[in-house]
DNA sequence: CACGATAGCCAACACGCGTTGGCAAACCGA
DNA sequence: TCGGTTTGCCAACGCGTGTTGGCTATCGTG
């Protein structure tokens, strides 16, 4: 079966509202029938079009989460350029969405908590080793301190996500884009740092 | 109604495997059938001796969660013995299944969400307070200081807590306990000396 | 215009869930 | 030993869930 242009809109209404949905509720409480009155569709189109909850869920979190290149940056501000980028991505409209719903999903669904470990792991990693001295190049302690910086960081940005963006705890919960990027600023630049 | 001395070790098993099923599947996922097989025990029994699942989930979460004293250590070694102290919570048989549970049901679960909060708004900063140097009490910038360092303190431990206790983020997910400690010391201590 | 594929809708199924009520056995204090 | 309470077990209810199948209307294409 494949599908035309002519239920596009529908579709898309569909994966926007399940986005909402497993942002709002996580993966377990989020409800197809729900989703779909959210989108104006019957319950069973949703299953037609993604063929199982899965497969929606899989398709509403098909989407890029690439960090974006830090360039040249003074090592000095790198801690306050990556917290804004961060922030920038965590409240950006799609990302963040998609980025939450991982978040408050991953506790209970697998498939979200792979692709979280894939994008810290990797991603996170790779960045952290690229702004490693490069005269240290071959030092075999190396890693064990890349192993530490990049666990650090991926440990507070998550932490910080999951304390701003799901438990809402204060303050971090309902501040200021700008007083979330003074806070984390100083911490990453340490963690980059030691 | 009232229970004896008779049902005693019956009702402690149930508890017991509830704290185990919350601690593995979150809120949602965990059966209250599934907790009573566990236990030896029929699934009515769970609702009689709490009343619910929720009273049931609310019985498993009663324990004290006080955070050890820190008692007068050097200010140069906050950091690591925080760090010790987190970790020994964290790992410890009894308050780190529980904690586990809490972080793992909290995005889907009001009551365990607001666990949270209470004792990360209340106690990491009532420890970051008594952290602060006496001399400047008064200060009027003082009070942004603590919020932020007791925002990014509560995200950091959350967020360790997060990817070596749920998500089982390499290499955090599986490291030796001192290793954690080396790791998450110097950030504490940066976060507190800044 | 005709015809096959797609879209939308309704009803229903099968399953697992939390929870309830009833009934017999075991216990324990008077 | 008696009588009331507690315990354990079984069956079942009501509900919401993901999912399926079938019917009609609508579209796009030759």
């Amino acid at each position: 079966m494949a599908f035309t242009a002519r239920s596009q809109a529908a579709r898309d209404a569909v994966l926007a509202a399940a986005r909402r949905a497993f942002a709002t509720h996580g993966f377990e409480r989020a409800t197809v029938r729900g989703v779909a009155a959210d989108a104006g569709v019957d319950a069973s189109m949703v299953i037609r079009y993604y063929t199982s909850k899965d497969g929606l869920f899989e398709a509403a979190t098909a989407i890029d989460l690439a960090l974006p290149e830090l360039g040249p940056v003074v090592a000095s501000e790198r801690g306050a350029a990556l917290a804004e980028r961060f922030v920038e991505l965590w409240d950006g409209p799609d990302t963040g969405e998609v980025l939450t719903l991982l978040l408050r999903s991953a506790p209970t669904s697998e498939r979200a908590a792979d692709r979280i470990r894939d994008v810290f792991s990797t991603q996170v990693r790779v960045m952290v080793e690229r702004l490693v001295d490069p005269r240290r190049t071959g030092d075999p302690g190396l890693q064990v301190i890349t192993d530490r910086r990049s666990a650090a960081l991926s440990s507070y940005i998550l932490g910080t996500a999951l304390a701003r963006y799901v438990l809402r705890l204060p303050p971090l919960g309902d501040a200021r884009p700008d007083e979330v990027i003074a806070t984390m600023g100083p911490v990453v630049q340490a963690i980059l740092d030691r």
